[in-house]
DNA sequence: CGGGATAGCGTGGTCAGACCAATTCTACCG
DNA sequence: CGGTAGAATTGGTCTGACCACGCTATCCCG
């Protein structure tokens, strides 16, 4: 579901256990099978099913307690299972991602402003660097995700918090992967040039709130372009099934 | 240093090795001992350890690969670690705090957005009940912090906004459990009944705007404080060991 | 006949010891 | 001095076992 060629068989048990209950096989406050019973129906040893039902619990999908291991409602579920979140039997769920780029916004945007007020010399001119290739690079739509991202990872790290530093770790690979998926069909938008000349005038006049107003509609710009491919590419495969 | 009393060994092992990595004990990249060499010392089964190290790879702590388990650079870790840097050895990690309530005022100002743009009628409502219980509290600043969590979860969950949840989900727990001991020293603060009567009245009208403005006065201005008592409270207990 | 105590069974939690493949270290040889 | 082959060590997995606790269903008493 989420990596490509699971090697270790712990990690491959957790992938069939996490996808059944995404999916939703089991009812939210059901008793899994005991984890004798899954290690012989998955064909592994016992402490294989504990190592995978370990990483279940700390992405809060299953809570184990002596007595049995019962499910947890996806809404009481920790951060981490966005990343496998994403993508169901590689389908794209398209209101996860949604939703995960709506927040990407906020949390960049207001990057982009702690950057500006409290970042380096040195990363605000690399930012404008960037912010002048990611104009030039319009035309070749295939090569702007690595320069969005590149630019989105400067920001991050420039704003000095760490808190979104980790946030952009779990979110980061998880949302490329998904997309990388997508660019052959990505066109060239002309409106990224003045938007991001914009950008640029603003860091280089410390300007947070035009920075960010600017890093804003450039992230709107892309969440929609992004979106009206996947919605062409899948029409109506996403959204999960455990809806509440 | 986060559970209060974790019982089962594994969690007290997983505790044991966190703790020292967060402390810095061990330099990135560095091997840690075996996991043999690790249950020996810590008295503990190797499968315990295994399941410790288990959680600390889901954290993005320590990478672990046939040949030996290396230590992985904080600021490439996952968020879930966030809990448990909030405090080490009890002592609150006040400079992780600040941004992580910087953080916390990006999300919630954009969920708040989001609930006044397509929440449901019963939501803004229920929301506006709680922004008066708000302002009739303001004399009783012990009783705040719930309220705040309430409004807070609410306006969360009116955001539908899935992947905001589950942020909310892995924050709120580690947060309260770091302020609530701050909750005698805090004084009540007379120009929070200002601010959210502009809230409930933003919210009545449906203006996102001015909600988003509202709420994100009304958290700063509670940031501000909590800052001030912390650093009242430990003066330079602060940042973390492991700047990079 | 109904309800509460109880005995048994299954569960997760932990432990011991073992084997394998891959890596890492070491010592030897060119 | 460099490289290579072998030895030691590591994580990954397996087998099998024990314990304390939660759950369940039975049984006994009112």
């Amino acid at each position: 579901m989420s990596d490509p060629t699971p090697q270790r068989r712990t990690e491959l048990a957790a992938e069939r256990i996490r996808e059944q209950i995404l999916r939703g096989h089991y009812q939210v406050g059901e008793r899994l099978p005991g984890e004798r019973d899954m290690a012989a129906r998955l064909g592994v040893n016992r402490g294989a099913v504990r190592e995978a039902l370990k990483t279940l619990e700390l992405q809060g999908l299953v809570a184990t307690r002596p007595g049995g291991t019962i499910v947890c409602a996806l809404h009481d579920a920790s951060i981490s299972v966005v990343r496998h979140l994403l993508a169901i039997d590689g389908v794209p769920n398209v209101a996860v991602i949604a939703q995960l780029l709506d927040v990407q916004e906020m949390l960049v945007a207001g990057a982009a402003r702690l950057a500006v007020e409290r970042g380096s010399a040195d990363d605000l001119l690399h930012a404008r660097e960037l912010a002048v290739a990611l104009a030039d690079a319009t035309q070749h739509p295939e090569t702007l995700p690595e320069l969005f991202d590149e630019i989105v990872d400067l920001i991050t790290r420039a704003s000095g918090n760490l808190v979104l530093m980790l946030w952009r770790n779990t979110v980061r690979p998880a949302l490329s992967e998904r997309l990388a998926p997508l660019r052959p069909m990505m066109r060239p938008d002309p409106a990224i040039g003045g938007i991001v000349e914009q950008m640029a005038s603003a860091i280089r006049m410390r300007d947070a709130a035009g920075t960010e107003e600017a890093i804003r509609r450039l992230l709107r710009r892309r969440r929609d372009q992004l979106l009206a491919v996947l919605e062409a590419t899948a029409p109506e495969a996403g959204t999960d099934r455990r809806a509440h």
